[in-house]
DNA sequence: CGGGATCCTTCTTGATACTG
DNA sequence: CAGTATCAAGAAGGATCCCG
């Protein structure tokens, strides 16, 4: 696991883990890669499907996506040469595997996502995060 | 980044759930969120020392990640009215609360990163998940 | 049906320079 | 020290048209 080292001196907690850490979570944050891995996490789905099971995604991203997750071996793509074009994506083990961290994320976002939201609008408010910082402690 | 509006047809997998947990993706997967969060798992650090931590990041985009943290109530930032500035950064409760996600997120990464790589390797010798698909399977 | 190829717009990020 | 402000480059995402 990625523990980050310990912090002392001209610290640097990230040695070059961060790398590949950073490498799959862009592919994670790749904005429609979580719910095709969700969506997928059904069996296997034609392109058609998967399109209609994910609002607002375009031909582009679908397409591109799920390239990337089968580059990366996470999905499977089999083509049928019949008359109407039929391809199915499927899960495959590392696929799977990620299944339970992207829900834990998930489980995570459904937790909180109202206080995340709360705190949002409070901030709205009071102008934390934003703008000019206010001094809230003084040294003594 | 422009939430789609409903596209159309039946065929809905992700209901409404899928803009919440996108907006929570969306700052996870904002490239440095994760490391920051990890870094400060450690305890409050000061501005200068959480980006001595993290190699590579710049002025500006560790002042905007910590902001959006603070404004989404992950981390509090504590200012002291000393000669030298200083300025202190922990997690809060919630903010805290995700680091289970992150680590199991980070676990996968670091179990797995090579298998991806070697997929992806693999892929670029074969032409698999890049320009013309092949025929993999007929109809009978 | 399942994409491929383009064009264009927006968002994100980094480099720089300046400030309290 | 701890930011703020601005600029420019590049990546990401979307819309559209075309093909086998």
């Amino acid at each position: 696991m990625a523990t980050p080292r310990k912090i002392s001196g001209p610290c640097q907690a990230w040695p070059k883990d961060s790398a590949y850490i950073r490498e799959v979570l862009d592919r994670i944050g790749e904005k429609w890669t979580v719910l095709i891995i969700s969506t997928l996490s059904a069996g296997s789905l034609r392109y058609s499907d998967v399109q209609a099971s994910i609002p607002g995604i375009s031909q582009r991203m679908l397409t591109q996506t799920l390239k990337h997750l089968e580059r990366d071996g996470l999905i499977t793509r089999t083509a049928y040469a019949e008359v109407p074009p039929r391809v199915e994506y499927e899960l495959t083990d590392l696929g799977r595997s990620l299944i339970d961290a992207v829900t834990a994320m998930a489980g995570w976002a459904a937790a909180h996502h109202t206080e995340i939201a709360n705190n949002r609008a409070a901030s709205e408010l009071t102008g934390v995060g934003r703008g000019k910082a206010a001094i809230s402690a003084t040294a003594d």
